[in-house]
RNA sequence: GGGCGGGUAGCUCAGUGGUAGAGCACGUGACUUUUAAUCAUGUGGUCGUGGGUUCGAUCCCCACCCCGCUCACCA
């Protein structure tokens, strides 16, 4: 046995232990199928979000633990349930009023609003397949519409029409008596308004494999469960899909989790092996509450990535899965620190010690070599105070630390810096409040500026910071701070900032000049 | 009511059956000139309560307390 394997079936990470159970499975009953299937489930009916990342995450790093320590292949699925109708109009989607007609009707059934694809199931669903590729995940997406309609799922759907009472006891057991009398497990398609329809089923005929129902207007209708003229309730979807595609492992979030036992339940009815489960916690915002698409609070996976690198979301995504977590800005720097010195680290520990390392699930088992030579949160510091927008100003300052370090050389720090800038954009910039100058720090300013333009030389942080100094020494500053804070307050519009001499050696004497000169003009303040 | 998670330094959180950790904050020093964006260093905790297992428990087991989440209509 190979010292990966053995340290992998011996590692308390949470992707091994897992992934061990995954194993215990299958060596107890090896699937037919030859691989283990591990599925994540989407639903599109609004873009993907930062949760929905996560279970692809948490998913593939099982996935890459189990053949870690299994010879039996692993695939994934993502499975979108693009069939179910759209129960309500997003708020944060062009033409809500287009939209309101369409609602019932199959997501792939509904116009893009966007007007990109061909329905705005296949929006949304493009847009999760770009979110997971940005990520290099590898794995295989199924859409619920194609899955009914191309006919893979009719066995299982005649089975579900054959069992109907096994399936409806299991569920009328979970509803109470007031929703008892109208479910069904099979939400028949309309044949004329293309609407999922949740009515009472009047006959099952499990011979034909078809329902029959009335709608609205009083006319019955007769339709076959296959063929996807019928879509299934969400629990019976759950694990008839589990059934079907024999899937051998799925999380959720542990919203779902006092359903597991009906999912497992209907799967087994339809002649399924109920999969392995993981039930995660959810996430938390700054204040301890659920984060809710409807709510819009948390961070985006867009935002997340403004500020921070992939992997950084990764290792976000590894910690604690079990643990309910807040997930809002303030958590990104040390994410992006904490990841990085996973990564130095790495290289130093034996076997055992890397498999527990995050960078080793992040990375499949190889991670690259950090070149963050300054810690992110030093970074965001440093271009808060500079409240520079510009990477070649921060790379300036930060070669007075690192001087061997550079863009090309540095490419994961080279990003840092592009989203320590964007940070100052965003956050920063728009909260800077110039002040005019008074009378007496106007003619320093404007002293200053004199000075500046007979400057000759290199720019040298020491000795223009005696010349900052000796300007607010000859204009009677006192204390010599008020005259410091009068330039951060006119000139960078924060009441704090860097060492001065420092400063106009880096944004540049002629600039310094012009900023000055704008000051006085007024144009900041403004 | 069922299920789940948490309770460790002032704050946010790591962590391990063998003397308790980080970041931030705070204190001090490095600069004869505001500030820290740097470096060094220090203060700081009966690890929720009570019992059990153990040579030894913050960690494992049991009970309890507090906080939070989640499910019960829909997905």
């Amino acid at each position: 046995m190979s010292e990966l394997r053995d340290a992998a079936l011996r590692s308390r990470a949470w992707p091994f232990e897992e992934a061990r159970r995954l194993l215990d499975r299958v060596r107890r009953n090896p699937p037919a199928k030859g691989h283990v299937l591990l599925e994540t489930g989407y639903g599109p009916s609004g873009l993907p979000h930062i949760g929905t990342f996560g279970e692809v995450a948490r998913t593939t790093m099982i996935r890459t633990a189990f053949e870690a320590i299994a010879d039996i292949p692993a695939r994934l699925v993502c499975f979108s349930d693009d069939l179910d109708g759209m129960r309500k109009v997003p708020d944060n989607v062009p033409h809500p009023e287009m939209l309101r007609e369409h609602l019932q009707r199959p997501l792939t059934a509904v116009p893009d609003p966007f007007g990109t694809h061909a329905s705005f199931g296949d929006h949304n669903n493009a847009m999760l397949r770009r979110f997971l590729d940005t990520f290099g995940f590898e794995y295989e997406f199924v859409s619920a519409t194609d899955f009914y309609r191309s006919g893979r799922f009719d066995a299982v759907l005649l089975r579900a029409a054959e069992r109907y009472d096994a399936i409806m006891a299991v569920m009328l057991k979970s509803l109470r008596e007031e929703r008892q009398q109208t479910y069904s497990c099979f939400l028949p398609i309309h044949p004329e308004t293309g609407r999922v329809l949740y009515v009472p089923i009047r006959h099952v005929d499990p011979r034909e494999g078809s329902v029959t129902f009335t709608d609205n207007r009083g006319r019955e209708w007769t339709v076959p469960v296959t063929g996807g003229h019928c879509k299934l309730q969400w629990k019976p979807d759950f694990g008839a899909r589990w059934a079907a595609l024999d899937v051998d492992f799925e999380m959720y979030g542990k919203d779902h989790a006092t359903n597991t036992p009906i999912y497992d339940a209907i799967c087994e009815i339809l002649g399924g092996r109920a999969p392995e489960h993981f039930v995660y916690e959810l996430f938390l915002d700054q204040h301890g509450e659920k984060i809710s698409k409807s709510k819009g609070n948390g961070l985006t996976i867009d935002e997340w990535l403004a500020y921070a690198s992939r992997e950084s979301l990764a290792h976000f995504m590894f910690q604690k899965p079990k643990t309910a977590r807040r997930l809002h800005f303030d958590v990104i720097p040390r994410a992006e620190d904490d990841y990085h010195a996973h990564l130095r680290a790495f290289t130093g520990q034996e076997m055992a010690q890397r498999l527990d390392n995050p960078a080793w699930h992040i990375h499949a088992g190889r991670p690259p070599a950090s070149r963050m030579v300054v810690p992110y949160s030093m970074l965001l510091n440093l271009a808060s105070v500079v409240a520079t927008p510009d990477p070649a100003r921060l790379w300036a300052f930060i070669r007075r630390y690192a001087p061997e370090a550079g863009p090309a050389s540095h490419p994961d720090l080279d990003a840092a810096v592009g989203h320590a800038v964007a940070y100052v954009r965003d956050f920063v910039l728009p909260a800077r409040r110039f002040r005019a100058a008074g009378e007496r720090e106007a003619a320093a300013l404007a002293d200053l500026a004199a000075r500046l333009a007979h400057w000759e030389g290199v720019a040298d942080p020491e000795a223009l910071q005696a010349v900052v100094y000796a300007v607010g020494r000859d204009h009677g500053f006192e204390p010599m701070r008020d005259w410091f804070r009068a330039l951060y307050e006119v000139l960078l519009g924060a009441s704090e900032g860097p060492r001065f001499g420092g400063f106009v050696a880096l944004y540049g004497i002629a600039e310094t000049r012009a900023l000055i000169a704008r000051a006085l003009a007024g144009e900041l303040a403004a």
